[in-house]
DNA sequence: CGAACGGATTGAAACAATTCAATCCGGCGG
DNA sequence: CCGCCGGATTGAATTGTTTCAATCCGTTCG
């Protein structure tokens, strides 16, 4: 494969006037410009982002680690991170751990190597273990949709509390008295809030913790909402109400139901969490916490590029919480 | 930030016995190793992937390039890929070229100046003009969900045309004499395939063409599916059912039908393509064309490895085509 | 007329790894 | 005792780019 040496040589031309043609064409007189360019279209020369990285120490590839781009939530903070990215010439790479914290060590190691000029991630567990690991390689990182634990970093989430009470604040007002929490794994961050605010609204209406029924799921996906549907259809008494981590879990409970003849939302209602596009569609359409997941995306890549592009060391480290916002559709309603 | 040299010092070897101890340990005396690792683990060394690829000519990730990412059905597809990079040390690059030809000559740009080892294409064109202009670069490429244009690659796809009478055969076996057909970019093989293999579904009940009335559209997305089913609603005579070049327009178009208070499947029926998960938790459960997308994943990165691997020129390139399989659900019926 | 200037170009250093021919050294056979 | 063998280690070459001090050359100013 042509290198700069040869199109130099085609050109008649030193190494360092071909690489100005391409870095700072102004920098070049006109005919110059014109042979290199001829040489290059030519040769078919390409030129190596590797030895321009290692020249430059850093690639311009961001990285972004997230739990499951199953999760159509996922998508929609990656699509907010890329548009940020190309917009400052980087590369996106997206990466899922899956909530495996050896797949996120395994990963977080390989965008050492690759020398990512940052990470954006979701972190799979709640002490943040990897990342403190991972600190030491002095690669900037972002936490997304998730409070940063320290001042070590910034971070970008929505207020989880503020989500759950929303929910369970609406099915309580709406009558119900007993909740269940379809809830994912206990070490996410994001999980916990949620419970602490759906326990706060049913506080605010008097009743006690043992109002909401936990339902614990150790993944979030469609699958899991269905066992978890099924453990739900077995509890004596039923609570007349579900409170689910997120949609996708929320599908899977209202397939459940579904095909067990309960009827959404007159015998159980449901609420979910994201508000991702397909929860409108349901099979009744999703009451849900909407997270502003696009913006979430944006912004942790602007906090990402402005730590990166840091050279006096003037930045500060901020941690930016959304809000979230309740979107009532046919899945929630009164209790018998 | 610490280098090889770094840690040759610290540790009172060379250079090269440090590169050995990282790709051939046995090769290396256990307490020179030892020493060599106690050094790399003080100094907090971590290769430089660029460096090694620099060398190497080629780096050690694979590019799949998908029409958006926002399509389960893609991410179903990267999910296989992933999978089968992982086994073999292979990181992936996912990108969306969102439909349009010029991301698509943008990303492929960018796969050749990071030397990746190879790349899996959903062309957004039927022609396929980027790739050969992408060809000139001598890196292998897989197409996917996509018959191969010429013998230049491999391929691996599902029989859409398979897919579409099977599709509308099954609409028109249920009574069905007149179907909308939503179908998307005209320069999408998939689509075209999907209305012929319609089209012959008809033929064989004895229906002309102009018993498809197409209802073209220039996204696959639920949006785009929502607009598809306001115009299906201004046709008189209106179709007794529509057949959609995926499940996202299915499921914006069985929004839009709901939203005016028409009957699925007793007015309309409803038959999409891809049958993403989201397609059985749907208003009415749609029925749906299954692409077995994980597996054309992984059978896409296996055929990209063996010609990457491929040394002594061994490799011919195969078309691999794989078989769709209807899933019958709520959202078609015999009409009224 | 010489010096200073400025824009275009050059060429070598630096980046961080891998690789391989050369070297070193201890043990063994002749 | 010498030479050879083989495994461990070395150190220099190599990879393709960017950058920057140095050079070159034509112009203008004093």
């Amino acid at each position: 494969m042509a290198g700069i040496k040869d199109v130099a040589r085609q050109a008649g031309v030193s190494v360092g006037t071909v690489s100005n043609v391409i870095n700072r064409p102004e920098a070049v007189l006109p005919d110059t410009r014109a042979r290199v360019l001829a040489a290059i279209e030519e040769l078919g020369y390409v030129r190596s982002e590797s030895a321009r990285q290692l020249r430059a120490g850093r690639s311009r590839i961001m990285a972004l680690l997230v739990l499951d781009m199953g999760n159509p939530f996922f998508v929609d903070i990656a699509r907010g991170a890329e548009r940020t990215a190309r917009e400052a010439g980087l590369g996106v790479m997206v990466c899922n751990s899956g909530q495996s914290q050896e797949e996120e060590a395994e990963y977080l190691g390989l965008f050492a190597e690759q020398r990512v000029c940052g990470v954006l991630v979701t972190p799979a567990d709640a002490t943040g273990g990897n990342l403190e690991a991972f600190a030491r390689h002095r690669i900037p990182y972002v936490l997304v949709d998730r409070v940063a634990a320290s001042t070590e970093s910034c971070a970008v989430s929505v207020d989880d509390v503020r989500g759950g009470t929303l929910a369970v604040g609406h099915l309580v007002s709406a009558g119900h008295r007993s909740v269940a929490y379809v809830s994912g794994p206990g070490d996410l961050h994001q999980i916990r809030d949620r419970r602490e605010g759906a326990l706060a609204a049913l506080a605010e209406a008097g009743l006690g913790p043992e109002a909401l029924v936990e339902i614990p799921s150790d993944r979030l996906d469609v699958a899991a909402g269905r066992d978890a549907g099924a453990r739900l259809l077995g509890l004596v008494p039923r609570p007349t109400a579900v409170f689910c981590a997120n949609d996708l879990l929320a599908l899977g409970v209202l397939q459940s139901l579904y095909a067990a003849g309960v009827r959404v939302p007159q015998d159980v209602a449901i609420v979910g969490y994201d508000d991702i596009e397909f929860a409108a569609a349901a099979a009744v359409p999703l009451t849900s916490v909407r997270q502003p997941a696009v913006v979430m995306g944006r912004m942790a890549a602007e906090l990402l590029l402005e730590e990166a592009d840091d050279a006096n060391g003037s930045h500060r480290h901020r941690s930016v919480v959304l809000q979230p916002e309740l979107v009532v559709r046919a899945s929630s309603a009164a209790p018998r």
